[in-house]
DNA sequence: TTGCAATTGAGAATCATTTGCAATTAAAGG
DNA sequence: CCTTTAATTGCAAATGATTCTCAATTGCAA
C-alpha cells in the first residue's frame, strides 16, 4: 500500500465514506500524471487506460482530494477547473502567458512571508492562497515583436477565443 | 462628458467601434456602482433602473471595457466570473472568507515589488496578477470556534453548497 | 443622405458541472 | 460468512454561465 493509499482509506475511514474501486483508480491515475489536470483529461487518460468509471464519479471524487489535501484547484481558466498536487509537490505559484498558454511555475519565500503578513494585519486565518500573474513569456516575446496602441494587445475578438488563461 | 465617457468613445473610436445607446447604458451603470459585480448584477441593476437590453449585450460589452482598462476581471467563483473598477481604483489584492463570503481588500507594495522581480526572473512580462488568499475572516473566527479533525474544517457536502469563492 | 460594417435582441447552442434515481456494494457487527 | 444499511455508481436529465446565430437595426464616415 502506498503512501497515498494509506492516507486516502486513512482520510475516507474517518468520514465514514468507502474505499471503492473507482475511487482507487481515480487516485492512482492523480499520481501517476504530475502536470496541471482537469476532469476531462484525467477521465480520458483513465479510459484508455483500460479503466471504466464515469465522469460524475471523478467529479464526486476530486472534493474528496481536495479535501483530503491531495490535490488543490488551480486558476480557473475558460470555465473550467484545473487542478495539481499538493501532496508532495510544494506550493508553488504560476505566470500564465496569454499568448501560448505556457505556464511556468514559481516559488518566492519572501512573497510568501508578506502575505502571511497581510493575514495577520487582518486577523484573518489563511487556508491557501493563488497567485497567478498574466502576461507574455519569454518565449513569445522573442517570436513576436508584439505591437499596439495604449489600449492592449489583442482585439477583442483575438483576446476572447485565443484566451488561454 | 465625463473623463470614462470621454476615454470609451476614444477607445471605441481608435477600434472602428460604435457608440451605441446601449454601451453607454452599460458604462453608467459600471460606474454609478463600487463594489464587485457580475454579469447578472449589473444586468438586473440596470433593468431595475428601466433601461432595456440584453445580457448578451452586456456579455459582448464587457471584454470591451476590459481592454480598455475601466474594469478587469477578479477571481473565478463558482464557475462565474466577477468584475471591478480598475480605471479610477487602485490596484488591490483580495483575501476571501470561505465561511461567510466577505472580501477583504487589501495592498502591499512589496509584495508588488516582489512579483515584479520574478517576473524579470523568467524574462517574463506581466499584464496582471490575481492574488486571493481564502481562509476565514476575523468575525468568522470570533463567531465560531472552528472544529475539525487534520483534513479540513468542513465536510465535503458543505464545502460544495458553501463554498464562497 | 448613403452605404455598410458593426450591433442588437431573442433564443438556441455550448460546455462544464451537478443532480435524481434505481441498482449496487463496502464494510461494520454479529 | 451473513445481514443490514448508508454510501456509491452510472446514466441521463438538469443547471447555469456564457457564447453564438441570424435577421433586423443603426452609428458614422464619406
Ligand atoms: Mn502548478
Ligand atoms: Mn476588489
Ligand atoms: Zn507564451
Ligand atoms: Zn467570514
Amino acid at each position: 500500500m502506498t503512501i497515498y493509499e494509506e492516507r486516502f482509506s486513512g482520510y475516507l475511514k474517518e468520514k465514514k465514506l468507502k474505499l471503492t474501486p473507482e475511487r482507487h483508480i481515480i487516485l492512482d491515475g492523480i499520481f501517476s500524471f504530475h502536470r496541471h489536470f482537469d476532469v476531462e483529461e484525467l477521465y480520458e487518460r483513465l479510459r484508455k487506460n483500460g479503466e471504466k468509471l464515469s465522469r460524475a464519479t471523478i467529479y464526486r471524487a476530486i472534493p474528496l482530494f481536495i479535501e483530503s489535501g491531495f490535490i488543490k484547484e488551480i486558476l480557473h481558466c475558460r470555465g473550467k477547473a484545473s487542478y495539481e498536487h499538493v501532496f508532495g509537490h510544494e506550493h508553488h505559484d504560476h505566470l500564465l502567458c496569454i499568448k501560448c498558454g505556457r505556464i511556468i511555475e514559481f516559488k518566492d519565500d519572501k512573497i510568501e512571508e508578506l502575505q502571511d503578513k497581510v493575514c495577520k494585519r487582518y486577523g484573518f486565518k489563511p487556508v491557501e492562497h493563488r497567485l497567478g500573474i498574466r502576461g507574455y513569456c519569454k518565449r513569445c516575446i522573442a517570436i513576436a515583436k508584439i505591437g499596439g496602441g495604449i489600449y492592449g494587445l489583442n482585439t477583442i475578438r483575438n483576446r476572447r477565443k485565443s484566451r488561454n488563461c
